[in-house]
RNA sequence: GCCCUCGUAGCUCAAUGGACAGAGCACCGGACUUCUAAUCCGAUGGUUGUGGGUUCGAAUCCCACCGAGGGCGCCA
């Protein structure tokens, strides 16, 4: 946003810093911090400390001292309006109306293509989600969901080329499991609606059935036999029943506003990953202990020579040959390069508790000589748990379904929007009531780090107070509100003037952080950052709200303002898109 | 036993190695004849788990310890 500005200033610094003969420096731009002071900064401590070569000297002062002949031999630059040192920092002002005028302009020329940073030409891949075929959804599974879309949407911005893939886990013993009590007990049987729940309680029932009475094992066996010998019925039947998962889950995506590029099965990878295994012996990476009733296995720290322990050893194929998640990790990790050669990373937006495991897999790939193994990395994330650090598990019972919070969430937000707009078509409200609760749903996955572990629970859950979307979301609809009531088209680019008042400063200095912010969020792989802006600006916008008449203001403050708060409302637009979460009209 | 996360206000969480560690919730006190009060303003609240170290400067980096959680050859 400022980089002109700040290449300009960055050689009138090492100019001074030539002929006063100081060392070089590298000069790293900060926004000032003070708020409605609106600038940018840089320090001098680390060349102070440089120039005292190690011994004792006071460096505050001798970096202030650095400052303050920066700031009287370097003129204010064209749009600042005050250049001033303190405390060792360089502080630069920027001349509010200059800048002021220029970013709204910029905002509303680019609408949403603001904070967009230009095409890089480089591709990633984004793997997130990857709900398993015949069971339920819950909560706990949204935050892949969640984190893997918001991160494509910010790489995306950040000027990457995003494939979306999912990773649905369409077979394994749970799939298995499910089809033997379909079979023996529901044959015949399809779901209505509620796609998902359905399965999931098909499932439920199908383990419940066989912790009552373990000797059914046998029949899954038979099952799984049928299975592997591709019994037509068998096959028929999960190839059926696979659907509508698929079709549960898409429309859950649907309301959830996900979408994917590419969808990678884990029954696609059974036999390619064998093939891969079959490979690995016969070039002595991979151990076959079959013979001896053990597995297939690659010891890795021996393979690296390492003396302490620290990859292990990875199961690849289980003693009856039959494949296991990683057997299939190897060629899903192969066939994403084959199918995008120039793929510049591959992420996987997986739980914590998988950490290990894919290290191994990416180790055994390097190991294995497949030069793009490095450009995989697994993106971790901590766990959804219930009061009391409970892990939801479907097979505890301890579980909130998405469709129960989904419900949950937009009836309270539908409460809400019967109250404050009875006006409104019921449609209108229904509409505005799920962008609310969904909103509501997705905020707090994505503002907490993802190394930390989110507790859902209800009242917080379908809280819509304080640090939450519907905060945001009221702000872009009171940026709305004055627009629409605004009666005439957007006054033409004016210059504010030099009396904007401190709200007025704030905000547009918030706005002007975005296209940076959204970077640092794509370098991060943090969405929580992009939700701290969002909040922010509403923030800000709301003081400025309260603060500052607008409709009623004289000209030529009227329009400026006005110009302003378009651009509040497509700045905080652009970031709740962002963020996945709709900005509705209305509230 | 080894490895990985996390520990900040009563609670939930922020804070590119930098300026006085900030929000929300809760609690207390205020503000709607005004562009939507799903809002705003004010008050209270801290030895950033403990102890060392690196650095001009540490909540942030390193080491040790304490506490919580997770992972560790045939689950996904």
């Amino acid at each position: 946003m400022f980089e002109l500005e700040q290449a300009l200033i960055e050689e009138k610094i090492n100019q001074y810093l030539r002929t006063t003969n100081l060392p070089e420096m590298e000069i790293r731009w900060a926004w000032i911090p003070f708020n409605g002071q609106w600038g940018i900064s840089t320090s001098f401590f680390q060349l102070a400390a440089k120039t005292f070569a190690g011994e004792k000297g006071n460096v505050a002062q001798r970096a202030t001292e650095i400052a303050q002949g920066i700031a009287s031999a370097i003129k204010i630059p064209d749009g600042f309006s005050k250049i001033e040192a303190l405390n060792g920092y360089l502080n630069l002002f920027f001349s509010p109306s200059i800048y002021t005028q220029r970013i709204v302009d910029e905002v509303l020329e680019k609408e949403s293509n603001f904070g967009r940073n230009e095409r890089l030409g480089k591709r990633v891949m984004f793997e997130f989600s990857h709900p398993n075929t015949h069971k339920a959804f819950h909560v706990g599974h949204l935050r892949s969901a969640f984190l893997g879309d918001v991160l494509s949407r910010i790489s995306d911005a950040a000027g990457y080329d995003v494939i979306r893939a999912n990773y649905p886990g369409d077979i394994g013993m749970h799939v298995i499991k499910w089809l033997w009590n379909y079979l023996k007990f529901h044959k015949g049987e399809r779901p209505e609606k509620d796609i998902t729940r359905w399965m999931g309680s098909l499932y439920a029932e199908a383990v419940k059935r066989l912790d009552e009475n373990p000797d059914l094992e046998n029949e899954v066996k038979e099952t799984y036999i049928k299975w592997d010998q591709k019994d037509p019925e068998v096959v028929e039947c999960w190839k059926e029943t696979r659907e509508w998962s698929l079709e549960g889950f898409k429309e859950m995506y649907a309301k959830l506003d996900i979408k994917f590029d590419k969808y990678y099965f884990n029954s696609m990878f059974e036999d390619l990953g064998k093939e891969m295994v079959d490979d690995l012996i016969a070039r002595g990476i991979a151990q076959d202990e079959r013979a001896e009733g053990g597995a297939v296995i690659v010891k890795l720290d021996e393979k690296l020579g390492l003396k302490d322990e620290k990859y292990r050893v990875l199961v690849v194929r289980r003693s009856d040959g039959t494949a296991l998640y990683a057997t299939e990790d190897l060629a899903l990790a192969r066939q994403k390069f084959l199918d995008y050669s120039d793929l510049e990373r591959s992420y996987y937006v997986v739980d914590v508790r998988q950490s290990l495991h894919f290290q191994q897999v990416f180790k055994t790939l390097e190991i294995a000589g497949y030069d793009w193994a490095t450009r995989c990395q697994h993106v971790s994330y901590e766990l959804v748990n219930l009061p009391g650090n409970v892990v939801m598990a479907s097979r505890e019972g301890t579980v909130v379904l998405l469709e129960d919070l989904l419900r949950e969430a937009t009836a309270r937000a539908l409460e809400v929007v019967r109250e404050k707009n009875p006006d409104l078509s019921e449609e209108n409200k229904i509409e505005i009531a799920e962008a609310v609760g969904i909103g509501a749903i997705k905020f707090p996955m994505l503002s907490r780090e993802s190394g930390k572990i989110v507790t859902f629970d209800w009242e917080s859950a379908l809280d819509f107070n304080g640090q939450a979307a519907p905060y945001i979301q009221y702000a872009y609809v009171r940026a709305n509100s004055i627009l629409k009531k605004m009666n005439s088209p957007l006054p033409e680019s004016v210059n504010p003037g030099e009396k904007l008042t401190q709200s007025e400063i704030a905000l547009i200095d918030l706005i002007s952080r975005m296209p940076s912010e959204i970077q640092k969020a794509a370098k991060d792989l943090k969405p929580l950052t992009i939700c701290n802006l969002a909040y922010e600006l509403a923030r800000a916008f709301n003081d400025f709200y309260t603060q500052c008449p607008v409709l009623s203001a004289e000209e030529p403050i009227r329009s400026a303002r006005l110009r302003l708060v378009a651009a509040a409302r497509q700045a905080i637009a652009n970031s709740l898109a962002l963020l996945g979460i709709t900005a509705p009209q209305a509230m």
